[in-house]
Order: structure tokens, then C-alpha cells, then sequence
DNA sequence: GAATTTATTTGATATATATCAATGCACAAA
DNA sequence: TTTGTGCATTGATATATATCAAATAAATTC
């Protein structure tokens, strides 16, 4: 279960450097004492919020990682978002909307809690508060555009290539952590399960993947390029 | 081919209350005076900008329509949005990004060119452009969200109906334009010209919809609406 | 108005991906 | 160790949609 571990305190906190406080002074972080937002912790599958509540918080992703999802009244699923440490999200309420996505945890998360009214203020005080969730709205659009394109005009393969290449970030040795399940692929990439599975296996047998548990590696991200972009490079 | 037309006056524009300068006061529009972005007019297939440029301005659309697509290497093309008279678009560089997508005007249209350094000013200075923006930047995120659902869970079918449904407003006697061609609702919804053709010639034999000269009215909405949801209501 | 060009429709067929069903595997519980 | 439970794999088959090709229809150009 959920549970609330504390208050934020943004001048310690571990992952401000990711977080839309990044570029503060530290002047003023030691000024911002009256803004101590809520942390809570999930565990994994819990729902931070659902589609259709209406938002009193908006949410900084400390630890964890969590799907943003939408779905149909007969149970199919989008997955249209995949959030990681320091990434804002649920800021519906700053245009006076529902959430208009569920947001729940892939892992156990810590989640800080930001209240709308207060997070408001400081974005009208700081500039570069206000140009960090700029930013973080305008990228979050992008990626909305490129997913659209992945969705709208790519076949599986390109699709399932794309993700693993562009997934996280590798330890040295090559290994990603990879918490998604086969199905959580497809929902999303807008492939079922079979789908998913057949071609990393596929890619496992001729030598262009690794897997261990929980975790993958690309041997011959060549390949996987080739499959993206047949006729183009990639670095 | 496109042309300066003059310079925009927000304070007698004829489409201010649809645009992000809609809730000035009449006194600051008086003041506004230095603020005068350069108005243009482009014919129909024209670009306003594409993708990958670095963008010096951000555009409120006046009249037309407008296309923002994405395209792969090979030609494969992804609508990502369409706008209408008072949208925002081409905002990208407040985020200090090239165009992540090209924009193409559907129609013949007229489009206020806004410095983006001018703008971010008025940003600043006006609460309510600043919340005009962010209203409509998550706006944005929530049609692309709703986009993705389409894309990645929903068949053709419901897909064209959904469209169909939600596609622009009627006259009185029912009609509403349609300029979009099959090939342009493809390249929107994920399909091919024939799909979207087969299943637009269906729902005219049966008299669910009819079509003249760029008009489209919906004669059986009940029909579309099961499409769209098969157990569910609809308005 | 005739001649082109471009868009739409329709049909025949191919194919990618979904669906259905069965089996195997890994991890948790007992 | 066994027994269960959820996830992943694999195969057989179905089907939605794409592709290819041709015929109309509509819009432009001359």
C-alpha cells in the first residue's frame, strides 16, 4: 500500500537535478521553506491517480517508474507515457481538467506531491520554474507526436526496434533494466502480446538480444537500426 | 504563393476571442501597441514551416485550416493535429527545439506570425496569455493522449466513426465542411485511402452519412455512435 | 467543351497482425 | 519437493487492413 514517508524537502532532495527545481539558486532554495510537498511511496501496480479524478496535486517522479495510461470502456489499453526519476507529471489541474490518464506505479515509486496552488505560485515567481515545466510540456508533446507516428504509420517491427533502442540507459557492461512486461510492450506499442513475444524472440535466436531476468541487452544494435530505418544510418 | 498582408492589431482582430489574447482587458489591448506581428496569407498546400527548422516565430492560425504532419524517410506520413481559426501552434522554440513537425495549410489561409521573444514577454507580463498558453499546451497533450488511443487500441472502424462524430461544426440544416481528402483522413487515422474509402462508400449506401462537394452530414449519428462504442451511450 | 490530371471507388489478392489454444517456464506458496 | 499461478512462448488459424490494379468520377487546364 501507499503510504506517506514525509515532507520534501526540494535543497536535499536527491533527484532535484532532474526535476523542474533543477536550475534554482541556492539562495532561494533555502528560501523555499513553506513549499514542502508531500512524499508518498507505491508499490508497484498501485494507481497514483486515475482518469477522470479531479487533480489537487500536481506529481514529481523521485524513484521508480510509472505508466500513464488510457483506456477503453472494454478494457483495451494504451499505454501513452512512461515516466522516470525527476519527470513532472498529472498537471492536468493547471488548465482546470480531470486527469485525463491513469497513472500507475511499474515498480515501487516514491512520488513527491506537489499541490497545485502552490506549485502556481512559484512558477509566477521563479522564471525558471516556469520555463522548466515549459519545457516539460512542450517535450512531452513531442514525444506525444513521435509515439503518434510510431502508432499511425510504423509496422511492429519498427515499433518494438525503436523501443528497445531508445529504452533507458545502458550500465557499462551493456545490460538495460527492462520492468516492462511483454504485455505492457504492447499496450504501448499498439501490439498484442503474441506479437511482442514472437519477435524478441525471434531477435533472441539469431543473436541480436540478450535477456535475463528482468533485464536486456543489445548485441547488434545494428540490426535493430537496420529494422528501424532500412535504408538510412543510425548511430 | 504566400504574402505579408500587414501587421496584426490584436485590439480589432477579428478572431482575438479564440486566440490566447482572448481575455485582455481593452485597456491593456490599448497599450498593446507595440506588439505587432506580421500577418500572412498562404494558399492551400503551402508550408509554414517544416520540420527540423529553427523556429523564430510562433503562429496563431486567423482563417483556414492547417495541417501538422510527420513524415518518415520512405514517405510515410502522420497527421498530428489539425487546427482551426485561433489555434496556437509552432510553439516549440519556447522549449529552445527546432519544429518537430511541418505545418501545411489545408486551405487557403491568413496566419499572425508572433516573434517568439516578443511573445515570451507578453507571456510574462500578462497572467492571462500565461495561462491562455498553458491551457492550450495541455490541451494539446490531452488530444495527442486521445490520439494515441485511437491509434494504438481501436480499428479502423471506430477510428473513422470517432472522426466522423467529432470532425468540425454543423450548420443548422446539419451539413459541415469537410476538406480533407481520403487520402488526408488516412494519413490522420492510420489507414490507407481505400480503407477510409471503402468504409466512407459503406456508410453512404446505407444512409448513415452523405457527402457533396467537400460537405459531409451525418444522417444516422446512433449508427456512428455504436460504431464508436459498441455497449455503451453516446449523445 | 475537350483534354488532362487528380481523387475516389471497387475488386481481387496478399500479408501483417490478431485471435485462439496449448504448452512451457519461473517464481511463490505450501 | 510439490503445487499453484502468472507470464512467456509457440503453433494453427482467422481476419482486418494493406497492396495492387483497374475503372469511374471529379476537378483543372487548355
Amino acid at each position: 500500500m501507499s503510504h506517506i514517508i514525509g515532507k520534501g524537502r526540494c535543497i536535499s532532495c536527491q533527484v532535484r537535478h532532474l526535476s523542474i527545481f533543477a536550475n534554482l539558486s541556492t539562495q532561494y532554495l533555502g528560501e523555499l521553506c513553506d513549499f514542502q510537498p508531500t512524499v508518498m511511496t507505491y508499490t508497484a501496480k498501485e494507481f497514483i491517480y486515475c482518469q477522470g479524478d479531479s487533480p489537487n496535486n500536481a506529481f514529481t517522479l523521485r524513484k521508480g517508474l510509472i505508466k500513464l495510461i488510457k483506456s477503453l470502456p472494454d478494457g483495451r489499453i494504451q499505454i501513452v507515457r512512461i515516466l522516470k526519476s525527476g519527470d513532472l507529471f498529472g498537471f492536468d489541474g493547471f488548465a482546470h481538467q480531470d486527469y485525463n490518464q491513469s497513472a500507475i506505479a511499474l515498480s515501487d515509486c516514491e512520488i513527491c506531491h506537489l499541490p497545485l496552488a502552490g506549485l502556481q505560485k512559484l512558477r509566477l515567481q521563479r522564471p525558471e520554474i516556469d520555463q522548466a515545466m515549459m519545457q516539460r510540456w512542450i517535450q512531452s508533446l513531442h514525444d506525444a507526436e513521435n509515439m503518434m507516428l510510431d502508432l499511425g504509420a510504423k509496422k511492429a517491427s519498427e515499433r518494438l526496434a525503436n523501443f528497445l533502442v531508445n529504452w533507458g540507459e545502458s550500465e557499462q557492461d551493456g545490460w538495460k533494466k527492462m520492468p516492462l512486461s511483454r504485455q505492457e510492450v504492447g499496450n504501448l506499442l499498439g501490439l498484442t502480446v503474441e506479437t511482442v513475444s514472437r519477435f524478441l524472440s525471434d531477435w533472441k535466436r539469431r543473436g541480436v538480444i540478450q535477456e535475463r531476468k528482468g533485464c536486456i541487452r543489445i548485441k547488434d544494435k545494428k540490426h535493430l537500426c537496420e529494422v528501424i530505418n532500412p535504408k538510412g544510418t543510425c548511430g
